[in-house]
DNA sequence: CGGTGCGTTGACATTTCTCAACTGTTGTGG
DNA sequence: CCACAACAGTTGAGAAATGTCAACGCACCG
């Protein structure tokens, strides 16, 4: 476990005897597919790293309607903000695969941890730095840029296989959550993956997406209007 | 200067001797409506704090158009995690009113400082995750949340004088702005109000507004459909 | 004054959502 | 091993929200 937590970003650059104390707090928990992390306006009891599986944090709006706001992988950590701020869940959170192994870091022992040794903020202000940067970009993302280029540029941040011509793609989640992710209708993501494979852009199997000419894919990305 | 220093979330619980060597890194700077402050993509040389005036941070996207990022007033500060991250300016800043007066902490210095004093970090991660944390609102709100629904949420976020009947409301910006920091175009914004005026939930007047039905306001930020 | 730009209004185009139906897959219990 | 339920995904038709374009009044500023 304290390999797990050296690699967090929130950790790596601290030493060794100071890991041993935040690991003092951590248990590894196991979910199952679709069980509940917490929920919206509890209090904080912890903070969460992914070690295996996936998780989605979304917010649940006043008539009852989901939003997704992560869809985090192995190596991600969430509720830390909220820990080190508000103290309560800003947000629901579950399981999203079987076996999601997350490490618990218990609350009220790492804010005392965190209050009596500076190091510890130190080592986790780049990393909240960052995550508030991406926040940033996607607020811009949802603001200006139109479905087909959300699409379009979710796509091209996608670890693909095969530099030189088709560019191969595995979707890291179900296409319904990929289209809450994106602020758009299941439905618009289906038509949009049609268009743009009748077009010879892409092709689609399942989950696996082949990019066939990332040259247009870059443009539908870059400009506003729908592809 | 250390007194407006002191009143920063970020530094608010610093000790003195350590609020005196951030105060050595700062200067306040004057800046005339409409001067740029600083650029996407340039290094950034330092992070500011608001003493008077109002900063909008903005961003363009590749086909030339802005999105607004934040509308900023005296007390807020702006580019702490851009330096303490990536080191380069994310967006766009321009000074909205004349006599805009920023404190400028030079950047090079304040990573310096940070690094040896790990009790800076622990002063502003908690205002960092706050910050955070409202991103987080704003995705979710740029996500699910129709115009009406932004618009009214806005307004009802607003401080306002009357605390019984009728509330009064002021905007902090131009209409224009607004539009662009709620993400909808300006004609949008107009027809709202004036539909709103017309069933006698508000009576605008130039930037002020009087809501006179909060219930049905309230209403319509909780409801996703237009009002 | 005359210009510049905001705010408003109207007409229209477009994107995206909603609702509904249908298909295919997956997992479960008999 | 099959039948069935549950659900993701697709497709179509129509509706709704919002953006675009254009014209105009109006205030502010030189």
């Amino acid at each position: 476990m304290l390999d797990d937590l050296g690699r967090s970003p929130h950790f790596r650059s601290l030493p060794q005897d100071l890991l041993a104390k935040v690991a003092a707090l951590a248990r590894v928990v196991r979910y199952r597919a679709g069980e509940t992390i917490f929920s919206q306006g509890e209090p904080c009891r912890a903070f969460f790293l992914i070690r295996s599986g996936a998780v989605r944090v979304y917010r649940l709006s006043p008539d009852g309607r989901e939003q997704a706001l992560h869809h985090l992988r192995a190596g991600h950590s969430f509720a830390e903000a909220a820990l080190l701020s508000i103290g309560s869940f800003p947000a629901h959170a579950v399981a999203v695969e079987k076996d999601t192994e997350l490490i618990e870091i218990e609350g009220r022992g790492f804010l005392a941890l965190f209050h009596s040794e500076p190091r510890l903020a130190s080592s986790m202000v780049g990393s909240l730095s960052m995550w508030l940067l991406s926040l940033v970009e996607r607020v811009e993302e949802l603001s200006v840029a139109s479905a087909g280029a959300r699409l379009a540029r979710y796509l091209l941040k996608l670890p693909a296989r095969g530099a030189a011509g088709p560019l191969s793609i595995e979707l890291p989640m179900a296409k319904k959550e990929l289209a809450a992710h994106l602020a758009i209708a299941p439905e618009t993501l289906s038509r949009l993956l049609r268009r743009w494979q009748d077009r010879g852009i892409v092709a689609v199997q399942g989950g696996s997406i082949e990019v066939r000419d990332a040259r247009v894919l870059e443009a539908l990305a870059d400009r506003e209007e729908d592809g």
